[in-house]
DNA sequence: GGTCGCCTGGTA
DNA sequence: TACCAGGCGACC
């Protein structure tokens, strides 16, 4: 369930259980995750103390306390499923982190797309991400001029990582649907206050699928009560919540598109 | 920029 | 059986 929140829960998750602790083993189930990492450089992993675990955008790093660093990204399906040593593997486990409390986290992942890397100290290339979607603090001026520069429609833009970290295709259609905006303006064509609106909410979609979503006891792991509302994605004919009109599908760079015909109103920029 | 492929599953 | 899938990197 990978967008912003759903990571950084997932995150959040992974480092109760993994800081402060050691690893014993990483364990690589599924073929396309063995032959990233070479065996030797795997095995070197047992007796490793885990320093902290970070978030940027979509992505997971977990920082070793002798400056290696392992790096997930879930892709499409990826999730942590935390049990202990000996009980019988998750369906799906891709990949198993033992650690030196008998916790066992397991890497489940049906489409076995998500990602695992192991890089040593200091070998870690630089994330090429843009702040994060929900960055208080964010300069609208600079998001402005980068998508000034830009070619195509907001959408797929929306998706770029290099603009903005952490926006998926749910919440991007989700935001724009808030925003009032077209999802077929060219990127360069919002004004100002289209801008300023779409981060407006940008930061409450994400806010709304991370607040209440998740039950604040049971700390030791949380899971989903319930999917977060959505407006638009995956509701093709049903009715705007807004207008009434009937949601529309469209495919844009290969991903889905959902949006209201009528308060997405079709720009002149178009 | 758009399209394809990665993998494997859930669902109509 | 076909289509679709919340991501992203390689390719044109």
């Amino acid at each position: 369930m990978p967008e912003l929140p759903e990571v950084e829960e997932a995150a959040r998750r992974l480092r109760r259980a993994l800081e402060g602790r050691a690893i014993v083993a990483l364990q690589l189930l599924h073929p396309a995750l063995r032959a990233r990492i070479a065996s030797r450089r795997l095995a070197a992993l047992r007796g490793a103390r885990i320093a902290r675990v970070e978030r940027r955008g979509k992505h997971q790093l977990i920082h070793l306390e002798d400056g290696r660093e392992l790096r997930v990204h879930f892709r499409m399906n990826g999730d942590w499923e935390t049990g202990r040593a000996g009980e019988p593997v998750p369906r799906f486990a891709r990949a198993i982190l033992a650690l030196d409390d008998g916790t066992r986290v397991a890497l489940i992942d049906s489409r076995a797309l998500a990602t695992v890397e192991l890089f040593g100290r200091g070998e870690a290339p630089p994330l090429a991400l843009g702040p994060e979607a929900d960055d208080p603090s964010l300069d609208v001026g600079a998001l402005a001029r980068a998508l000034a520069r830009r070619r195509g429609a907001i959408k797929p833009a929306l998706l770029d990582q290099r603009l903005l970290a952490g926006v998926g295709n749910i919440y991007a259609a989700e935001a724009l649907w808030r925003a009032r905006i077209d999802p077929f303006v060219p990127a360069s064509a919002l004004d100002r206050r289209q801008l300023v609106a779409l981060l407006r909410a940008l930061r409450a979609v994400i806010a709304r699928a991370s607040g209440g979503r998740y039950r604040a006891s049971d700390a030791a792991d949380a899971r989903p009560a319930r999917a977060p509302r959505l407006d638009v994605y995956d509701r093709e004919g049903e009715r705007c919540r807004r207008c009434g009109t009937p949601i529309a599908r469209a495919v844009q760079a290969g991903r889905s598109t959902y949006y209201c015909p009528t308060c997405q109103a079709r720009s002149a920029a178009r």
